[in-house]
DNA sequence: CTGTTAGCGCGTTCAG
DNA sequence: CTGAACGCGCTAACAG
């Protein structure tokens, strides 16, 4: 490997003139500069950044965390992470902990080994489980989902409360009461708060939400436990289901294929996230779109500025309804008034 | 930061005993070595890879490329090669190319910088793109699909040709003659073969190919590519379509739908990859289903063989084709053999 | 504008 | 079994 020694010695000057020419001309000859920018890239120099990360102590990393990626949803959040973290010249560590405990040690040792700048845990438990522990790293961190909003924690998130108020209001208005939830057990944080946006548009209008009506999938694929889901929720009497994602869902949605029961005329389903697949699954799934890259992106900002000690606060990002095909008018749906017209 | 300086001087030795000792008791007392490591736990010291990074010429670090991570066939390759890697101890720097050649030439000056050992090219055009480039970085590199196989390249693949041929037979058997082909655009490599594996499975059967039914999606959005394509594949007489991928597929299915074409009545549908979503779509999918998880730890095997300067060979895995319930009989279906019963 | 000197933290001879 | 000394490649004062 050629250092900026060899640089050096073939241009005559001494390695500190090198090192500020190749940073970039502080108070170099413009002469020389030149010169030794043209010898380093004919010597084929590559700069060290293990050496620059010890003189400097500085890693020029943030590292990123998640249990899967595999979750359709999350691939798109990453995108804006990395993208983001391309644009300030940061690389990205990428970790996966599939929630197992040896594996999420291993990582939080590396990361602190390569003094990763920051990081970045995503829908991963590790947040809820180490809080006390990343506090203690003094390496800041943002959370995306997963964490309740604490004081020593940054979260940047989907507004996992509304949104699930806008689902359910939009179900209430199309006339259904008996309104089910399908839930995950891997994901308790934004669970919780999605659980509570749904308890409360209910009792908001005077429906006292029935636990029987409220499914948690106990398999970490949220696409089977939506199948699963399908023909319970129906023998309970439900006409709608608020799902936890848009996987869980595309499952509910097979489910019900299978089962022979017609969606939405039967059972209208809303999911969550509006993943790329939500617009194309039979019928298209009425939904809550995430801005799940700009989540990414602002957890990337906001880790960049918790970086440079300024002062942050976590993000919530607004969800928005859309409205596909798999919701429809349910039992209960008040008569439109219709003005009379003349014959 | 707490060096083994520190540690050196708290204990009463040298520096180098404690490196020693920090390694792995190479002849080192045992009592001092127990000494050392728990002053190094009460003083909390964190090695730094930087400075090992630096004297052991080795980064400990493998680079993994690719141009989107949104794909839901990648993300378990993904996982695959993180897995490998973490259980050898590397890390994994990510960087996603977005197939933008500015992009492309940071992240391989990155990985220069960084020194990384290896490099996992998954599905970039980087791989066709700078073939030459990957040859003179002498960075050892192994190419997930997307690739030829050539001399100075690892390629690790699903096995597009022979799947593809299975494609095709299953229609075949099934009576179909009038056979299309939904491709994408960006990635040719892949592509290519499944084609081969398209036109050679049809000719072998005595039917010619017919160019009108073989649509080549423009958009990088292979949902909506399936889509658009459903309604022009009826019309030009197609009785069934094998898809580039699930994705493509999946919104072929979309498609359909929206158009009133049945499926599988009228119109038989094969995708390829077997995503988890495959199986619970409607209806649900026949498609070739390749091993990427496989695939991602074998990639990962055969970089480090190749990093250890050992013989190693290109992999190719076989497809194994999952009927479901998009297919069905074509109008050809030859009437099966029945050997007439007594009344 | 440029050279000298001194680390950054660790591994590794080479001597004891 | 342990210590001294040097190098890995680069940055950063501190002098000129």
């Amino acid at each position: 490997m050629v250092s900026i020694y060899d640089i050096a010695r073939t241009a005559n000057v001494s390695p500190s003139t090198v090192s500020r020419a190749l940073q970039g001309n502080t108070r170099v000859g413009t002469a020389t500069t030149a010169r030794i920018l043209a010898i380093a890239h004919e010597l084929g120099y590559v700069p060290s950044s293990a050496a620059r990360n010890l003189s400097t102590q500085r890693s020029n990393t943030i590292a990123v965390i998640l249990s899967s990626i595999a979750d359709p949803a999350i691939g798109t959040v990453v995108e804006g992470i990395e993208r983001q973290a391309a644009r300030q010249g940061y690389d990205i560590l990428l970790a996966i902990s599939h929630d197992q405990t040896g594996r999420e040690q291993e990582i939080v040792a590396s990361a602190r080994q390569r003094r990763v700048e920051g990081i970045v845990l995503i829908a991963s438990q590790m947040a809820a489980r180490y809080n006390q522990l990343f506090d203690d790293l003094h390496i800041p961190t943002v959370v995306i989902s997963e964490q309740e909003l604490q004081d020593n924690v940054l979260v940047v998130r989907a507004d996992d409360y509304s949104s699930a108020q806008l689902a359910i209001n939009h179900l209430l208005d199309l006339g259904h009461i008996r309104i089910g939830y399908l839930g995950v057990h891997d994901r308790p944080a934004s669970q919780k708060s999605r659980v509570a946006g749904y308890y409360d548009a209910l009792t908001a209008r005077g429906i006292i939400p029935d636990p029987e009506l409220v499914l948690i999938g106990n398999r970490a694929d949220h696409l089977a436990n939506g199948y699963a889901a399908a023909q319970v929720f129906v023998q309970r009497g439900a006409t709608a289901v608020f799902c936890y994602n848009d996987s869980s869902a595309i499952g509910l949605l097979s489910g019900c294929r299978h089962h022979g029961i017609t969606v939405p005329e039967q059972l209208s389903v809303v999911g969550f996230d509006d993943i790329d697949m939500a617009q194309y699954s039979t019928p298209p799934l009425t939904t809550l779109r995430q801005p799940r890259m700009a989540i990414g992106e602002a957890a990337l900002k906001t880790l960049l500025l918790r970086m440079q000690a300024q002062s942050t606060e976590s993000l919530t990002f607004p969800g928005e309804l859309i409205i596909r095909k798999s919701t429809a008018p349910g039992p209960h749906k008040p008569e439109p008034k219709v003005i009379k017209r003349l014959a």
